[in-house]
DNA sequence: ATATTTTAGTTGCCTATGCAACTAATTTAA
DNA sequence: TTAAATTAGTTGCATAGGCAACTAAAATAT
């Protein structure tokens, strides 16, 4: 088949963004794996909230990053392991756990922030700043459109 | 925590781009389930293909889809249980499996399209079309910079 | 003509995710 | 004050995806 032929498909706003995405994770994942660090996509996603909150429940780094309860038990299970962070009961109210950095965890979001610019870098290229504030305009858009 | 904070975070461009992702794909598989039909995003996102181009082999779904052989494999194995397609080998090249749509899997595909037509409506909702261009434009700008 | 390499597709294994069911703690209502 | 309802987090189950190893067939090189 010819490339052509399979460029029309992208076009379709559904596999662009998927495709858009994957590249983007691809290329942090290898970003970091050749900088000899050891963290994924998702451990970073959320180590980022959790540095700049300080100490954020695991519901609010749920509804920050979009995920399920059983996710973000599972990614700070893995954290945990990594010995990134620890979990902390709350004072007030024990149903609660704060999620708090260890030094180590520290270290590392600012061993990978580099790499995370760089990232971004490679991603927006030499995109224009405006068709950048329109295409995350139009991201905002289309997640209101969907969610009422 | 505000929705404020919450919503700083979203700003991310990851972050963004996956939750319109996902949106989009849970509004279409709702949108097909309250019709009372039967399928996925991955299975509809190879038929569409497969319809158009008539009986193309798993490795041209591969590229045009952007998955991996595995993948496909399994996506086609679902379809086949359903009924939906079958697999003919190529006369020629015997490695070669290619991939038709049986009656039922036109009539899926048929039934379905209004469905993805009305999910494109909801996702672009009042989104000027300039907009949606150069939306699109700075995705494909994303794929060609991080896939060089 | 035969041996090597490449290609198409499949299977197995590991990890990730979503949903539902569960526990423990807190809030609300009677 | 005690019972019911809500909330935060965990665990189990079923499914999907990626990667590597494999099989079968075809192309290529000697």
């Amino acid at each position: 088949m010819t490339k052509e032929a399979s460029l029309k498909f992208h076009m379709n706003l559904g596999m662009l963004i998927r495709s858009a995405h994957d590249a983007m994770t691809q290329k942090f994942v290898q970003n970091v794996y050749d900088s000899g660090l050891n963290i994924s996509m998702d451990q970073w996603m959320i180590l980022g909230p959790i540095w700049q909150l300080e100490s954020p429940s695991q519901k609010d780094l749920g509804e920050i990053c979009l995920r399920d309860k059983p996710t973000i038990t599972r990614i700070i299970d893995s954290l945990e392991d990594k010995s990134l962070v620890v979990r902390v009961s709350d004072q007030i109210d024990h149903r609660i756990k704060r999620v708090i950095l260890t030094n180590a965890g520290k270290q590392l979001f600012y061993d990978v922030l580099p790499i995370m610019e760089k990232t971004r870098e490679e991603v927006r290229g030499e995109i224009p700043e405006d068709e950048i504030e329109i295409f995350k305009k139009v991201l905002s858009k289309i997640i209101k459109n969907l969610n009422p």
